[in-house]
DNA sequence: ACATCTACGACGCTTAACGC
DNA sequence: GCGTTAAGCGTCGTAGATGT
């Protein structure tokens, strides 16, 4: 924190006033100012607790505005633009149509792509939110009504009020900046995934539109839809961890993988034949990966490594599995050594 | 006083185990 | 054999404890 402290007062002399997130974007070599939002909820909310200001005070204390702007930082640093610029749009506009959206869209994405839009007014309007984040933002987002997305009566009302928006557009306006710096325009399809960029489980739900509450996303190193199951590895374990997770995962090279499947799966079973014989089944096999679990109690993020294909199996081993897979992609030099040097 | 750390429950889904 | 229940998983949020 102290650091954090410092780190904002230098930046703030730079700018010569508060700064605003976009800021950032602007002056070469600037921190990531995310850093600060990870450390306290929001943007606003570092910057209430570093600045002495009673007017920070209150917009931090309002009952509508932080949901809100939580729920946009915890998009941030955003994986794709659909979500941020629909958004947008609706919160200038005041509501906003799919073919209205589609040409905001086609300000910043080669081929803005229907269905992904059409997704995204529902997850606008909460319809993938598990139970605890259905009490804490409904009624303080958006609504859709068939093919229009309109403001929840609470964000409709704080829209109103110029002090309580500017921080919105404010977040809004990094987030797309920044993915446009990263991603360009360049179309991924779905699922939406650029190779080694960094994911959370939780973006995976999002970039593959999956109809199923986005929480749902978590759990034993394997999550499978219909038509994609996606890997996640922990690379380095930790020296307590339980034996019953300490799989044997690694590169064996920059392009083969060992993985292991979870410890309740067999070959015989239904899904130890779908990790077999995807290839049959027609579903792509995605590998994610880090190489810490947590840095400092910060949960990282995994990198895509793209698809893979089965290679061999153990056929002594079950619960777990023992698998290769041979990557699409081969593993950028660097990155490969950064990953499999000891610590 | 405020920052940081620790322990633990909620969450959704799959698979194994159980009861009939 | 079929439906139901329980266990286990990783992440996040938070309450309570400890540190500065």
């Amino acid at each position: 924190m102290k650091y954090l402290r410092q780190e904002y007062f230098d930046f703030k002399k730079i700018i010569g006033r508060i700064p605003h997130l976009v800021d950032f974007l602007k002056v070469d070599g600037a921190v990531d100012p995310m850093k600060f939002s990870t450390h306290s909820g929001t943007w606003l909310e570092f910057v209430s607790r570093v600045e002495d200001s009673e007017e920070l005070a209150t917009l931090c204390s309002h009952q509508d505005l932080l949901p809100v702007l939580r729920f946009f930082t915890d998009l941030t640093p955003l994986r794709r633009a659909y979500e941020a610029v629909i958004a947008k749009k609706a919160l200038e506009a005041g509501q906003v149509s799919l073919s209205e959206a589609r040409d905001e869209l086609s300000k910043y994405l080669a081929i803005p792509h229907l269905p992904t839009i059409d997704y995204a007014f529902d997850f606008l309007s909460g319809r993938f939110f598990d139970s605890s984040e259905k009490t804490k933002y409904q009624d303080r987002l958006f609504i859709r009504q068939g093919q229009q997305l309109l403001l929840a009566p609470k964000l409709s009302q704080l829209c109103r009020i110029e002090s309580l928006l500017a921080p919105l557009l404010d977040l809004l306006n990094y987030g797309i900046l920044s993915y446009q710096l990263e991603f360009e325009d360049a179309d991924y399809g779905v699922p939406h995934f650029k190779l080694w960029e960094n994911y959370t489980m939780r973006d995976v739900a999002l970039m593959c539109n999956t109809l199923r509450t986005h929480s749902s996303f978590r759990g034993q190193g394997l999550i499978t839809t219909d038509k994609d199951f996606f890997m996640f590895v922990d690379l380095h374990k930790e020296a307590d961890v339980k034996e019953s997770i300490n799989y044997q995962d690694k590169f064996e090279g920059p392009r083969h993988f060992q993985w292991e499947s979870p410890n309740t799966t067999s070959p015989q079973s239904g899904t130890g034949q779908k990790l077999i014989q995807h290839e049959k089944q027609g579903i792509s096999m995605h590998l994610f990966a880090r190489k810490f679990r947590e840095i400092e109690n910060i949960a990282q993020p995994f990198t895509y490594f793209g698809k893979v294909i089965y290679r061999h199996h153990d056929p002594e081993r079950s619960k777990p599995m023992r698998i290769s897979y041979l990557l699409e992609n081969e593993v950028p030099a660097d990155l490969f050594y950064e990953l499999t040097t000891k610590v």
